[in-house]
DNA sequence: AGTCCGCATTGACCTAAGTCAAGCAAACGA
DNA sequence: TCGTTTGCTTGACTTAGGTCAATGCGGACT
């Protein structure tokens, strides 16, 4: 791989428990790798050949039923990390939602790499444990939300990690920003249909709680009233 | 703690992971505790204090509405681990479905030794991912099955992971089982409410899928429609 | 400028699951 | 032994969200 030094995510990625001569040796192991909008990187079932780090861009986890029913499990912001290491085939697919850059290892050679770096293996569980309180999160909305509190929670959260992403200091609340996905996948992640979304959005726009300048654009211009039917307050 | 030499999970649980001197010290920093059925272990938003290991019995992790509205986001059976280690509040709850024996540690104790111990660590962060599988897994079902397909997918899950807490060699499928939860925590976890289940219950009877011979007992009489209606197939 | 084309929106209608309200039966306590 | 309670089932009706079918609209290409 070529630059751990210049790497966009140097700071938040699970790289950053590591001192820069083990930082050196891993750098070795990966590569850098461009990914176009629409590209599966690891296919749903299949054994799991690599994991990353997402260095830019946005991409979904996402399950499918046999009849092509499909549920969005997942979406990983630059310096989240992609992958099962361990064994294991990948019980979902990882597809890229925007154009997106990631830093890829064979899933083989960074197993062996974090079995000798504990402070490596401690960042990634505490990762996996921050994802997972997240999934619970997300099983609360599917099991027991209403269509409109689970749209106000996606963008509450679209904005909150789009926010984490970015400067926070300079811009604490994003209340501006770009979707990174289509209506389709809006209802993928919610377990809703497309038309119940889009109706749902025209219903927080009639009610200027939103705007929706161009269809990937939001602007939130009453927050509170957001959170409150988020949380179903 | 008394006796990790006697303890009915030691193969199986995170302890597996360290050697018997290690093991000596863990068991001097955790007590044996026993919990009635319905007895709550950890409280949804308190500050995590408390970890521990599953001995007996079956648990739930829930998360609740401020309106009431519950959903069960994890079920943990013998030998799984409780408690979200390495600070952070529990977002979600902790009580017992029956009544259950648990291996509890205050967590800062535990985190210490977590530190110092890559081994368990290791272990952990590989259940923590197993269960994050099982959380997206669960998502799935959530946001994307009916009805029926969530009824049987539980049954099916549910016989499993009873199955895998017995000898598995003697009986590979656990085609008679007990449920450790009464109808309205099915619903709860699966996002139904208690006469959608019930009735889905009785449907899988005449289908002649099931059998109830009691409250809560199952026997599954044909495992391969189950499975067809779990998967949608 | 005009015409595709891929999304998104909107409307009319349908249905799976929720709600509300009885019944019922095993377990429980007097 | 008989109420009483507690949990479960069943039935009648409602509704949130899904389905199906137009229609709209902005961006890319000729």
């Amino acid at each position: 791989m070529s630059d751990c030094d210049t790497c966009l995510v140097r700071n938040r990625a699970i790289c950053s428990a590591l001192m820069p001569d083990e930082l050196a040796v891993l750098s070795k192991l990966g590569r850098k790798q461009n990914v176009t909008r629409g590209q599966t990187l690891v296919w749903e079932g299949d054994e799991s050949l690599v994991v990353a780090n997402v260095i830019q861009g946005v991409l979904k986890l996402s399950v499918s039923t046999q009849d092509g029913r499909e549920q969005i499990v997942g979406v990983v912001f630059p310096s989240d990390f992609i992958g099962r290491p361990f064994g294991k085939e990948s019980p979902y697919g990882v597809t890229a939602l925007t154009d997106a850059e990631v830093c890829i290892f064979t899933r083989t050679a960074f197993d062996g790499f974090a079995k000798e770096h504990p402070d490596l293996q401690h960042k990634l569980l505490q990762r996996t444990l921050d994802e997972l309180d997240r999934a619970r999160q997300w099983m609360m909305l599917l099991g027991r939300k209403t269509a409109s509190e689970r749209i106000a929670t996606l963008l509450i959260e679209i904005s909150d990690r789009l926010g984490a992403v970015g400067c926070s200091a300079i811009a604490p609340f994003l209340d501006k920003f770009e979707l990174p996905m289509d209506r389709q996948q809006m209802g993928d992640l919610l377990g809703l249909t497309i038309e119940t979304v889009s109706r749902q959005l025209t219903k927080l726009k009639e009610a200027e709680i939103i705007e929706l300048p161009d269809r990937r654009s939001v602007v939130i211009k009453d927050r509170r009233r957001l959170e409150n039917i988020a949380t179903a307050a």
